[in-house]
DNA sequence: TTTGGAATTGCGAACGGTTTGCAGTATGAT
DNA sequence: ATCATACTGCAAACCGTTCGCAATTCCAAA
């Protein structure tokens, strides 16, 4: 069976080798924010002769052809997450490390507006929050 | 002469050495958003007999005390300015490396809204906009 | 099918920014 | 002035990431 993200690969004329179909896999079934040595973790359940420098190489190679993304939460490393059509940015809790993904319409009207009204044209920007519940927000310290 | 920053440290309780007083002068002649590097530069040019790892432990620590404020620009160093009363964001001119400062009190409401929606208060933030001059935006490649 | 050349891999070494252990030095409270 | 403590310079270690190289794999063409 090949995984979404293959499908994606081939369309994009990728050469397919057996870690690249092991990578495409492991980012397919991932439904967070992996990062390089998490991708190689569980590419290595699969098939434990694939070495960290081809996940390195093979992220920034899908990276480049935009079939994921590379998000930057913060902590040194890259993490990332499949390419998809809907823009979305993310909310950190402090406490429990969880990610939380949201989109905001009238935020990116905002942002375009304060661009513009400085005289450019965007061409990225990154945003995140940073945050901890608002229940627990007076317990512990 | 002390600089506003050493007067700052001072207050701070921070126990005042030669080299803290230079670093503290760069910092407070600075208009810009140096990275450790340059503020090693900057310093040796007042007395050479500074080490780039105690720019680097001063940084930290004026960062600690909140004196100074690092900033994340997206290129991999970590860049600092003074901790000024009023909260702004980057705009980063791509072509020129331009740094744009903007407040934006609209853009701070719908982010607080967007926390308090997803039930979290938020303990911090990052924002930046990457963009190109929109006269020569269509130009060049 | 077999083949051949180009692309990919694994390894370890190198990278760039940053931190750290240590022995020596400066600071500022007494 | 004295002295404990904090700070410094240096070099080595760190951490995530990239890279050079020789060996392997892919796949298009024969
Ligand atoms: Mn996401
Ligand atoms: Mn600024
Ligand atoms: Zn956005
Ligand atoms: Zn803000």
């Amino acid at each position: 069976m090949t995984s979404r993200l293959e499908a994606l690969c081939l369309e994009k004329g990728l050469k397919m080798t057996g870690q690249r179909r092991v990578i495409a896999q492991v980012l397919s079934d991932a439904d967070d924010h992996p990062d390089v040595e998490e991708v190689h973790r569980r590419a290595a359940q699969i098939d434990s002769r694939i070495s960290i420098a081809t996940v390195y190489r093979t992220m920034r190679l899908l990276e480049d052809v935009e079939v994921i993304e590379r998000v930057d939460l913060g902590d040194g490393r890259a993490r990332y997450e499949e390419a998809s059509a809907d823009h979305h940015h993310h909310l950190i809790d402090t406490r429990s490390g969880r990610i939380i993904e949201f989109a905001s319409p009238e935020l990116e009207a905002i942002k375009e507006k304060i661009a513009r009204d400085l005289g450019y044209k965007i061409v990225g920007h990154r945003l995140e929050i940073y945050g901890v519940p608002l229940d627990d927000a007076g317990e512990g310290q």
